[in-house]
DNA sequence: GAGTGGTCTAGACCACGTC
DNA sequence: ACGTGGTCTAGACCACTCT
């Protein structure tokens, strides 16, 4: 784990921390009224828009919502917990207190074909590795991936590499990138005889297709990644109306 | 259509506008730098602060991205545009060029089952509409959606109450509610014979399966939907890496 | 009217990247 | 060293909601 990270952390995050303590730790009933702004800030002896900073973090995690006029209100449990992560499967699983699990089938690096490439926007033949893996979830097998990656020194990815570090992601962290963006894209298919027999279903079976880009802070391709889930399996996302301005 | 809303938008939401267009209208390419959160601020007389409120309000939108100690940059074209709206299906229909439409298959009024009364968090019994409508693009059926709504008098919605308003949201606002969260998850299945007619597919045909509870601004939750969208049909979205602050 | 969140300001300092 | 975004402050006023 990490051992001398950046001690310090932001004032409002350290206060976020321990607002979310307090909701989590289950005190506070849904839809509970919070003290008002003003007076946490003068509670926690900092700024009122530390405080605001604060709540718009605790915000966009779905634990508060707040209203014009109104105040700032526990969020109902059902609404809390779900949040966007940009390494989706072992992060929601974790989430839910389930045990994920990988087991890599093939490590390649190859030539990136012209579709691929143009996914990923870069030269067709470029070498990128195709790490294709088993996702397990509580020891039982519910997605394939297939991920194309893109290594900024065109050095392909080892095996030993990846099953050390544990994660692509990680071993992308430790060549100095980190996806921070990406696109997903959701879609239905069936399962081919292959597909069927590495998730242990039916051919014909239906199966969730996902496909994601995911870039780097610089928006640099990192990885193209095509999922398939078996229907047992779901994604869940929290979504919040947009703010309307237009004209 | 609005006639006469709000007039005075925020200074931070109009400057939103006149950036938005300039890097929509397209001049700028990909990754562009732009000016410093300083020069925007003297050149369009504003503080920093409101300079700072709509770059987070254009990054939330993926229209601009900003790098601690390097400066702000133009999104690149393939991650702007894609963001997540409340009204997922007409919504993401408009952006992509595509003409949404929908056909009401029935409009009715019961009570809720166990089990819908428990996604929704109400008391089983209470009076819910029933919506089932096919929802096209461009003319084709690609969607099949099975909406449960609750509306806040009990009073069920009336067919041509939604036929007027064009979409169930805008009925629920014309009573005085708005959905501005709500929860999906997605996962895969079988097109029955009913769904297969319906959507124009054949029977056994995988179905992409989203299931939505929606709540208004004060958290009382509004509609259950449940949609089979066929494999043409894809949803898209965008991650961005969760803050990180533990412990 | 009293209280709440939302916007805006002006200024200071810190943390990070680049040269 | 310099310029960038990130944090923090203290104070003012506006817009909304409830009673």
């Amino acid at each position: 784990m990490g051992t001398s990270r950046s001690e310090s952390a932001a004032k409002y995050a350290s206060l976020a921390s321990v607002i979310r303590a307090e909701v989590i730790a289950g005190s506070l009933p849904d839809n509970h009224l919070l003290p008002s702004e003003r007076d946490l800030a003068e509670q926690y002896a900092v700024s009122r828009d530390t405080v605001r900073k604060m709540i718009r973090l605790l915000e966009t995690e779905g634990i508060v919502y707040s209203a014009h006029g109104r105040g700032t209100f526990v969020s109902p449990a059902i609404l809390r917990g779900v949040h966007d992560s940009i390494d989706g499967f072992s992060d929601a699983a974790r989430q839910r207190g389930d045990l994920a699990g990988q087991f890599v089938l093939g490590v390649e690096a190859k030539g990136a074909s012209l579709a691929l490439a143009s996914a990923l926007g870069i030269r067709p033949g470029r070498i990128v590795t195709h790490v294709r893996r088993v996702r397990l979830l509580n020891r039982r097998p519910v997605g394939l991936h297939d991920a194309y990656v893109v290594t900024p020194d065109e050095h392909p990815i080892q095996r030993a590499e990846l099953e050390q570090s544990g994660s692509i992601y990680a071993t992308l962290r430790s060549r100095g990138v980190a996806p921070v963006v990406a696109l997903d894209s959701v879609s239905a298919a069936l399962a081919g005889s292959e597909e069927a027999a590495l998730l242990a279903v039916e051919p014909g079976s239906p199966l969730l297709l996902c496909e994601r880009v995911a870039f780097s802070d610089r928006r640099t391709p990192l990885e193209h990644c095509v999922m398939h889930y078996v229907p047992s399996f779901r994604f869940a996302r929290r979504i919040t109306a947009a703010f309307d301005a237009r004209s």
